[in-house]
Formats: C-alpha cells, sequence, structure tokens
DNA sequence: GTCTATAGGCAGATAGAC
DNA sequence: GTCTATCTGCCTATAGAC
C-alpha cells in the first residue's frame, strides 16, 4: 500500500516522542506496520530522512494549530490558554513534545534535522512574542515580549519533560498558573 | 589504579550530559580512561549502576551548593541569582543538566535510576520553594511557592535544552530577567 | 513497494587468566 | 583491578529478486 509512508510517520512520531529517536529502530517500527525493514529504507534511506520527516510534519500541524488560535481572536489569555491547551495534548501517555525530545538527543543528528529543529522553536518564540506585542496593553509586566516568549518556550519544553518523571501534569498547571498572572485583566472571552 | 573509578564517573557525567546515556558506551568510555571495557564492568556491572552513580553524584554535588547559598544568606534576589549562577555552569559546552538529559531517555532507565531523577527535581523544587516562602514578602506576586517553583524548575531545565539548539544561553538569560521581575525589591545586598 | 538475505559494525555483558 | 577473548544480540544499511 502507498499509504504505508502515513502509517510509518504516524507511528514513528508516537514512538519518538516516547523514547525518543535512538529509541526507534526500522526492524520493530516495520513490525508494528506489518513490513520488513528494508521497505521502511524505500520511504526513508537513511534515519535522518526519517527524523526531517517527522520535525517537518509535527512543525507544520504545530504552526497550523497556532493559526488557528490567532484567527479565533479574543484576549491575550484566551490565546495563551488555548496555546497552553495545544502543548497539553502532545504531554499524554508518556510522550513529550516531539522536538523537546530530539533537542536532548541533539547531538546525534543531522545537520538539516538541527536547523529544522531551530525553526521550530524559533517559530513558537515568534508566533508568542508576536501575540504579547500585539495585546501588551493586557500585561501587567513591561517585559520584552521575546523575554517572555522564551521563557514560555523553555517552559513548557522543560514542564513535559520534568512532568513525564513524575507522572504527573502538574509542572505544565503550575506554568499555566503563572502564565495567568502575568496578565492585566481576566479572561472575559 | 583504585582512583580509576573517578576517572569514569568523572568523564561518563561530561559524555552523558552531551550525548545521553545512550550515546556513551563502555567501550569508548574504557579508551579514554586507558583501560579495557571489562574493567569498567568490574566497577560499574550494568549501565545502570554508572547511571546511578552519576546521579547520586550529581544530585549531592548540586544540593551541597545549594546549601551553600541558603547558608550565605541575603536577599530573595541574591539567593535566586546565585541559584542561576549553579544552573548556568553546567551549561557550558554543549552540555545540559544531566538529569535534564537523563528525564528524556527515562523510558530507558532503571526503576532505581528514575527515582532517583524523582527526587532529583523534587530537592530542587523543595528548595526553590522554602527560599521563596522565607522571603515571600519580597515577591511581587501571591503565587504558591510551589507553584513558582515548578515554573522554575521547568525554566531552567528546558532553557538548557531548547538553548543548546540555537547555541546560546538566551534562554537561561530570559529566565533570569523574567525573575528578577517577580520580585518586589531591588537587590540590596 | 515489498521481499529475502546478508554484510558489517557496535553494543552490553561474562568467563577465566594473571 | 585489569586483561584477552568471546558470546549474543541488536542496529543501520544495501543488493538483488519479484
Amino acid at each position: 500500500m502507498a499509504d504505508n509512508r502515513q502509517k510509518l510517520t504516524k507511528i514513528a512520531l508516537s514512538k519518538v516522542q516516547k523514547a525518543g529517536l535512538r529509541g526507534l529502530s526500522f526492524r520493530t517500527l516495520a513490525d508494528e506496520v506489518g513490513i520488513k525493514s528494508s521497505s521502511v529504507h524505500y520511504h526513508f534511506p537513511e534515519k535522518a530522512d526519517l527524523a526531517q520527516a517527522l520535525i517537518e510534519q509535527y512543525s507544520a500541524a504545530f504552526t497550523s494549530q497556532l493559526e488557528t488560535i490567532s484567527a479565533g481572536g479574543g484576549s491575550l489569555m484566551r490565546k495563551l490558554s488555548r496555546f497552553m491547551d495545544v502543548i497539553e495534548s502532545v504531554a499524554s501517555s508518556d510522550s513529550v513534545c516531539l522536538c523537546g525530545m530530539l533537542a536532548a538527543e541533539l547531538e546525534s543528528l543531522s545537520a538539516e534535522n538541527r536547523y529544522a529543529l531551530k525553526r521550530f522553536f524559533a517559530d513558537m518564540e515568534d508566533w508568542l512574542a508576536r501575540e504579547i506585542a500585539a495585546h501588551q496593553a493586557e500585561l501587567s509586566t513591561s517585559l520584552e515580549p521575546h523575554q517572555l516568549a522564551k521563557v514560555m518556550v523553555s517552559g513548557v519544553e522543560g514542564a513535559l519533560i520534568v512532568g513525564r518523571v513524575h507522572g504527573s501534569t502538574e509542572h505544565l498547571a503550575a506554568q499555566r498558573t503563572v502564565l495567568a498572572n502575568l496578565l492585566r485583566f481576566e479572561d472575559r472571552t
């Protein structure tokens, strides 16, 4: 089937979010799809090609969700709350953010993989900074939007990784609470 | 030499902070110390034993630094700034926090390793929460100390991992700036 | 697109000599 | 404590048939 490529990326994404790229072998991946590892190499010649496909797919889906949030309008509180919803949705069942996981494995990634990773984090930061700047009047702080955005990016990635160790989502929840505290007004949307 | 055990943990620590536990092999580790891999197994029968020694050593050193900060007294700003100094000192040269790295590799760790990891993060959080609670009057927020502490733990771990992707310490610096903004008074110590 | 078969390498771990 | 030697297993990747 031609859609085995899709099955591969789908299963691989879930596996890498749990065990990392190193924790995924072409053999076990092939087994789960019901083909042989050599067939996986047909779709993705090298492991770095699979990783690249995962990052690009994941980034595109993420960006698309952020655009939906922007288009939905409303207060900054509403937007940031929905941003946290998106982050939370990837945290289920022993998984962390794909790119947070790969960032930990940075040393074993190809140059192309690394560049795509950089872009993912930069895009997230830029989106946050843009939204914050557009709603600065709602903020109870005069900190630079990009400073706040950097803290948020670090915060959610760290919360996913550390939270998983404790088997809880309390770190993400704390992130939400502190975030809300930075806002001058309550959510009225 | 009997102190080969020390050499092993020293080199292993540095390697794991860069490449992860999976990125370290008994063979290459042995090479760097100038012995054979079977001799490494003499000191650490299984890889999990080496990991355990690393976590415990790292945790003890970290705790000791936090105690020094507490004993030094001064304002909360001063203490948190020194806390950030400690975090920054592990960030040099493509390294992240040992426990942040291992947290990403959680799925491949032994039960004992996982428990030691949990304790590391819990201890850091408890220290932060304790200091915050003791200086609550200096805070410009009424958030729960443990909520703030969780955000800081997530924040610094995430900043190390994400910052490394960009080859910069800006994420850690942003953490510092936002932290300072939570404080009501300026540093007068 | 998928298969069989395999090359070639590296991993963790152990046995037994010294 | 360290060595040589080796077992066993897994990995990425490729060649060539179908």
